[in-house]
This record gives structure tokens, sequence and C-alpha cells, in this order.
DNA sequence: CTTGACTTGGTACTAAGGTACGGAGCTTAT
DNA sequence: ATAAGCTCCGTACCTTAGTACCAAGTCAAG
């Protein structure tokens, strides 16, 4: 199960070999078991929770709150009334995140739509729209 | 209308005026009107866009993105045609931000859940369910 | 008309998140 | 069994996104 050396798990994940090291300091991605020689292996169960870094870091966490989403997981069994809260606190952010997202999307959105109808006078009424509806 | 220092500009956004002069240097905030002492002017127009600026950032765009999204707006007038592949090629990372958050979210009322009806075994139901469905 | 708060530009520094380098030790295909 | 290709660790370096500091000039209230 564990029989995947450094190289192949960071190509999994469309990542450099240093970044897991970086990850592995940081406390991102638990010490890996290793191979007499001092090679690192990883599963696929690793290349899973690389993956879930990479796409929360995409989404604007940052590598402080996504380990503290890593920690729900391990944590869960041992104290599971906190990791509710802390979840919950999660969801709060994600909402929020979501909810700006759509009013840039929106936005976006009329901004695509006023430029493929644009009429004979050659006025964008886009301009207007980016100041009244974007926060 | 342009009445506003930097200290007030700065403060109405709640970011330092360092960040004002750094976003200026990187052509993220446009060269301010100065009084004739060289002070830089606002008005409100130019809070809404700094505010945007700190929303999207939040919202993990980098600053370069930012800009480009701030670009949309300036260029729109001239080709407008082209802004609208731009606005497009926006909307679709945006649209693939927001799925992503959700599934996140999702996993994270699963585990809130979970956790708040937890049966008299002690077992939790929710690593499954992360390994399962979170990417 | 001065005193304290604010602003100027320039430069230096910091923190986060990686990336690169280098010499030494593994591994594996020929 | 040996060269090519991994991997090891430590350290140094890089980019992004700010922050801090400075000496000098400006403003506004008493």
């Amino acid at each position: 199960m564990k029989n995947m050396t450094v190289g192949k798990f960071a190509n999994a994940a469309g990542v450099n070999i240093e970044t897991i090291r970086f990850y592995e300091r940081k406390g991102l991605l638990p010490e890996p078991v290793r191979k007499e020689s001092g090679y690192r292996l990883y599963s696929q169960e690793d290349v899973k929770r690389l993956a879930f870094i990479v796409h929360a870091k995409e989404l604007g966490f940052s590598l402080k709150e996504i380990k503290e989403l890593l920690e729900l997981r391990v944590e869960v069994e041992t104290n599971c009334e906190e990791v509710r809260q802390q979840a919950e606190t999660k969801i709060k952010d994600i909402e929020k995140k979501v909810a700006d997202l759509r009013r840039i999307h929106e936005v976006l959105m009329k901004l695509a739509a006023a430029c493929r109808e644009k009429g004979p006078t050659g006025e964008c009424p886009i301009l207007a729209a980016m100041e009244k509806e974007c926060f």
C-alpha cells in the first residue's frame, strides 16, 4: 500500500518534491513511513490528503487554516464537541466566501451579457453596474 | 468629492496606509489626485475600489488577478469583445471556486451533524465521509 | 506662530509559501 | 557492476504581499 516514493507522490498531485518536504515540516503532511534507506513512502490516501491541501489553497485558505481543517479529521474521535464548534466556524467562513464569489460572479455575468448585446450607440452600461453592485 | 487624505482612506477600508502606497505602485489603485502639497486625495469611489480589492483578496485572488479584474472595467469602452472573453474566463474560475467550496462545505456540515448526534458507541462516522467525499 | 498630528518618498524589513542547490547515499536497468 | 536517475538533508534563495522606519515637509488647533 505504501509504495510510492516522494517523486511519484509529488507527481501524482502535481506539486514539486520540495513542496512535499515543506508541507511535512509545516505539519500538513504527517511524517511518512520510510524504507530502510530512509526513502519516504506514500499511499493513495496520502495523495488524497495532498490533493485536498492543493484545492483548499486555491480557495484562499492559508496553510495554517488548512492544517486546522485537516486536524478536524484527526481529532474527531477524541473531543467531538469542540470539533463541532470549529467545523461550524469554518462553515461560516465558507458561506461568506461563496456569497462574495456570487457577487463578483453576478457582476461579471452582467458585464459579459452587456458586451454581447452592445447597442448601436457604442456606450457600455457596465461601468455604472460595476460601481453600484460590486460591494 | 476628492477630499479624503490617505489616512482616512486607509481607515475607511480598514487597511494600512503603506498598503495604499503599495497598491498604487502595483497599479491596483490609480495615481490619485494630489493637492498642491503633494498629499493624495481620494473619494468614495476610491473606497469602493479598495473594498473590492480587499474582498477579492479574501477569496483567494492574487493581486495580479485582481488587477486583471479591475482592468476589465477600464478597458470596457475600447475593446468590448476581448473583455467579454476575459470576463467569461473569470466567471469559469469563480464557478469552480464555488463548486469546490460547496464540497468542503457539505463535508463540514456532515461532520458537524454527525458530531451532534453521536451515538452511544462513541464511534464517529466522519473520517470515512472525509475520505470518500472530499475531492 | 508653534506644537502635534499627518503625509511625503525611499529604502529596508518581515512573513508566508515555496524553490533551488549540492554533496552524499540509494536503486535499477543494462 | 556501473552509470543514470532517485532521494536524503540542510541551507540558501525567491516571490508575493505587505509593514516599518526615516527625515523632511504640511496642516490645523490653540
